[in-house]
RNA sequence: GGUGCCAUAGCUCAGUUGGUAGAGCAACGGACUGAAAAUCCGUGUGUCCCUGGUUCGAUUCCAGGUGGCACCA
């Protein structure tokens, strides 16, 4: 028998948690979680983790596993998910990845290249150098160390430069070498499900959630967590707007709202990366039974 | 009931000495392989309240209407 992932994804707020649950009891099966905040066991509320209920009801792996000190990434996500992956298809063919983190989703889907990871000093050193000699000076290294990347990358994005830079500084190769773009074969089959719906009723979903988070304790979740707010993984939608007003830059209604805005900001940049995945297959958040019965026929089809 | 002020983008408002308009916020589109809830790029989306009048031409001027606000009764 093949095995299967289904990979059920979708904009932040659009009820793939509960749908997952459901899901999962049908194919008497367990849940990956494939969403970057959620790893951290630090952060509940604010990443909005399934209830004590959901958790009891199903399985869950890869929730709460990690500390928020940890310098985790994409590539530790793929190979730890992979590892209990491949786990449990021993005791199931069809099995659930759930979460909106797009790229976490692509590494399991796709892989992604081999690499090493990058040295906090180093990136450091970078960030530094940007700050005090400004964005040109690194696009003038890149050039010189990796012209193959400098003619792609995008020379406006700190953030790409730097890790280019960074990768070519440890390893004294360029980056781009790295940059295989392998499409790794899985040893499993993959359906897609994506979840969508009208954009209003969406953003309504989202600020109504996020006045939920609120009632359900962020802002002391927050609190607890506001000494390491510097942690690249504390770098999140719901707290570091909260972290700003405990440092007085703006008032505890402005950071609700902003909140709320980068919350919807999110969900059209996850739509926007879904969107072009020719795989995925959409439905509305109520369409269950249509749901199972695509999983349904798409597990025989590939059987 | 009377008088005055206002009506322009989703919101708050500029503006056009008459040649069909632009800021902020919001929104929308896109890029993306070890920071990815990150990082970066791009885009005005409009019956200028309605109906007439004057004019070559009205969002702009005039009249009436409608709606809102304020004051007076």
């Amino acid at each position: 028998m093949p095995k299967t992932l289904v990979v059920l994804t979708g904009p932040t707020g659009i009820g793939k948690t509960s749908l997952s649950i459901e899901i999962a009891q049908h194919f008497k099966t367990e849940i990956v979680s494939s969403d970057s905040r959620q790893i951290f066991k630090e952060l509940s509320t604010g990443t909005a983790v399934p209830s004590k209920e959901e958790l009891e009801a199903i399985r869950h792996h890869l929730i709460q596993t990690h500390s928020i000190t940890e310098n985790y990434n994409a590539s530790r996500y793929e190979h730890e998910a992979l590892a209990v992956i491949e786990k449990l298809f021993q005791q199931h063919n069809v099995l659930l990845l759930v979460g909106g983190s797009m790229l976490y989703i692509d590494a399991v889907c796709k892989g992604i290249d081999i690499m090493p990871d990058a040295d906090p000093e180093i990136r450091n050193n970078l960030k530094k150098q940007l700050e005090t000699d400004g964005i040109e000076s690194l696009r003038l290294q890149l050039k010189q160390l990796d012209p193959t990347y400098y003619d792609k990358v995008d020379l406006k994005n700190p953030a790409r430069i730097i890790h280019a830079l960074e990768i070519c500084l440890m390893t004294g190769k360029p980056y781009s070498s790295f940059r295989t773009n392998p499409q790794k074969e899985r040893p499993f089959n993959i359906i897609k499900v994506g979840l969508n719906t009208d954009r209003e009723v969406l953003h309504q979903r989202i600020n109504r959630r996020v006045d939920e988070m609120l009632k359900q304790g962020l802002i002391e979740e927050a609190r607890r967590v506001y000494p390491q707010k510097h942690l690249n993984s504390l770098n999140t939608v719901g707290y570091r707007e909260l972290f700003d007003w405990f440092d007085g830059s703006v008032s505890k209604e402005e950071a609700i709202e902003l909140i709320k805005r980068n919350s919807r900001r999110y969900a059209r940049k996850q739509i926007t990366w879904f969107r072009r995945d020719e795989q995925m297959k959409w439905f509305e958040p109520n369409q269950k039974e249509e749901i199972l019965n695509y999983i349904t026929e798409q597990i025989k089809k590939n059987g």
